[in-house]
RNA sequence: GGUUCCUUGGCCGAGUGGCUAGGCAGCGGUCUGCAAAACCGUGUACGGCGGUUCGACUCCGCCAGGAACCUCCA
């Protein structure tokens, strides 16, 4: 915990030194997927910028509880409304699947998908429709201090009243009024008072088949209210970090805000973090306007926009080389780029193996080592580090020409460091090297086929060499002459 | 329409009131039987018009273009 940590709160639009509420230790909960279809390349994005949050503060030596949900019960869909299905309903429906099927199925691939991009599993992984008594008391202590109301069996936050006494749109920087002039109409029932009121309990039609018994209907829980009992349940009245999509800062994460006050009379949210998305052709990368790729499709290249496959860490180098800020653009010369980079990196990592230590060092260490956790220390600044790590990529290069040294402390030194930064930290691993492992067949036949070129170019036979490389080439594995003799891979 | 934000070289993407971001591609080179790979070196930039300033890509204003949110969304 040598350099405090900046981030940069959506609530105050500042920079902030980052002090937890209980020294040593954080509570940092992140809104997870809705499981009700395969995960998609936006989905990447928030996952892998707080594992990365989540990997820095443990490496800084913070005790983390790290709580993510997964929602399985609640959101209304547009074209759904009026039937009252709920998406999991909808979906279920149409592949004649148990809800809870759909759930298990979806949660399933989302988890093989976050382990393929090495996101570690957070502390607690809370579900939505295990906590339907908590959410239903949220809702009862929300109606006993008079801030929402009941109506026809569903239970409504009243907007309105909250507002007179705290402030509703602090979070995303609007006013009620504006809101009030601004919302469109799209609620046709108008059990509400206000439009703008949004649901806390939502009374089942007879076709919903996600319900659950209450005092005040047979029914389900509102769209926000699952974040707020979940986050305060895990880490406490009062928290420190909540992240999410910036999607997610109107309406959701503000209704939390408003739930919690209007629960507990205080906020439980000290920073709020917001990840940027991810756009394809500029435009935002969501499952509504159908230009996504779901992750299964960039691992295997199987989408008809996709040159090739992208390897799951070409992914995550992608999304760390630019701020969680910004916006990134998805295509393919950027993903490539991502690629060869990565394995740039990489590369790198392995060379550290083979240096020799000198007397005496010709490089700084330690000053890489400041900027990188400078940069990391600077509201995640990922890029910027990964900048410096290429500059290290220089160094490390020029010590194995000889141009440079190293000593032997300066040299394990740089190990240790590199070893946390690309592995602990920003959590790359390694991937598809020619110990491809799981097929022992294929390596030793390739094996096989080297050794035979390696004779036939030792006898000068250069026709039969460029012909077993050729063809080794066109069934798609690449063979890379080295100094130490013949390595490959497969493309 | 309202709110907020963005516009950097062939592509992606950092950053700063005056000091090389970085990666990829391109170009030149080293290595190699040839090639690939790897490594080394290298050019090009800050949407437009005004203003503030000794000095602006960086601050302010206007214009143009784009985005997110206002509705489920990462």
């Amino acid at each position: 915990m040598k350099n405090s940590v900046i981030i940069y709160n959506t609530l105050t639009r500042k920079k902030e030194e980052f002090k937890p509420l209980v020294e040593g230790k954080v509570g940092l909960y992140v809104c997870g997927p809705t499981v009700y279809s395969n995960s998609h390349l936006g989905h990447a994005r928030p996952n892998i910028t707080f594992d990365l949050l989540f990997r820095y503060l443990t490496f800084l030596g913070y005790k983390v509880r790290y709580v993510r949900n997964i929602t399985d019960v609640g959101h209304l869909e547009n074209e759904a409304e009026e039937l009252g299905e709920d998406k999991i309903a909808k979906k279920a429906r149409l592949e004649q699947l148990e809800p809870m099927e759909v759930v298990q199925k979806y949660m399933n691939t989302f988890h093989r998908n976050m382990e393929d991009l090495n996101v570690l599993p957070p502390s607690i992984e809370p579900r939505a429709s295990g906590h339907i008594i908590e959410q239903q008391q949220m809702v009862d202590s929300i109606l006993k201090n008079g801030f929402a109301y009941e109506a026809n069996g569903s239970v409504y936050f009243d907007v309105e009243k909250y507002n007179e006494k705290y402030n509703y749109g602090k979070l995303s920087g609007r006013n009620l009024d504006d809101i009030k002039t601004n919302t469109r109409e799209l609620d046709g029932q108008s059990e509400k008072k206000n439009s703008f009121d949004f649901a806390l309990w939502k009374k089942a039609t007879p076709e919903h088949i996600m319900r659950w018994p209450s005092k005040w209907s047979d029914g389900f829980p509102g769209w926000h209210l699952e974040c707020s009992v979940m986050s305060t349940k895990y880490l406490g009245e009062k928290f420190d970090i909540h992240g999410g999509g910036m999607d997610l800062t109107f309406p959701h994460h503000e209704c939390e805000i408003a739930q919690s006050t209007a629960s507990q009379g205080e906020e439980a949210v000290r920073y709020w973090m917001h990840n940027n998305m991810i756009t394809i052709n500029g435009q935002k990368m969501a499952r509504s306007l159908g230009n996504f790729i779901t992750l299964d499709e960039l691992f295997t290249g199987n989408h008809k926009i996709l040159d090739q496959a992208y390897s799951p860490m070409t992914i995550r180098f992608f999304i760390l080389q630019a701020h969680y800020r910004s916006t990134i653009d998805f295509s393919n010369e950027a993903l490539q780029a991502s690629q060869k980079g990565l394995e740039r990196l990489m590369t790198a990592v392995k060379t550290l193996d083979e240096l020799v230590a000198s007397d005496k060092s010709s490089v700084d260490i330690s000053a890489l080592k400041e900027k990188c956790f400078t940069a990391l220390s600077d509201d995640l600044n990922s890029p910027v580090a990964i900048a410096h790590l290429f500059d290290g990529v220089k160094m490390i290069n020029s010590i194995k020409a000889g141009t440079e040294t190293i000593s032997a402390d300066d040299l394990s030194e740089l190990k240790l460091f590199y070893n946390n930064m690309i592995f602990d930290i920003l959590g790359f691993k390694e991937e598809n090297s020619s110990d491809t492992g799981n097929n022992e067949i294929l390596n030793e036949t390739v094996e096989l086929l080297l050794n035979l070129r390696k004779e036939a170019k030792e006898n000068k036979e250069w026709a039969t060499a460029d012909k077993i490389r050729d063809e080794l080439n066109q069934i798609g594995i690449e063979i890379k002459d080295t100094k130490e003799g013949a390595d490959w891979k497969l493309k």
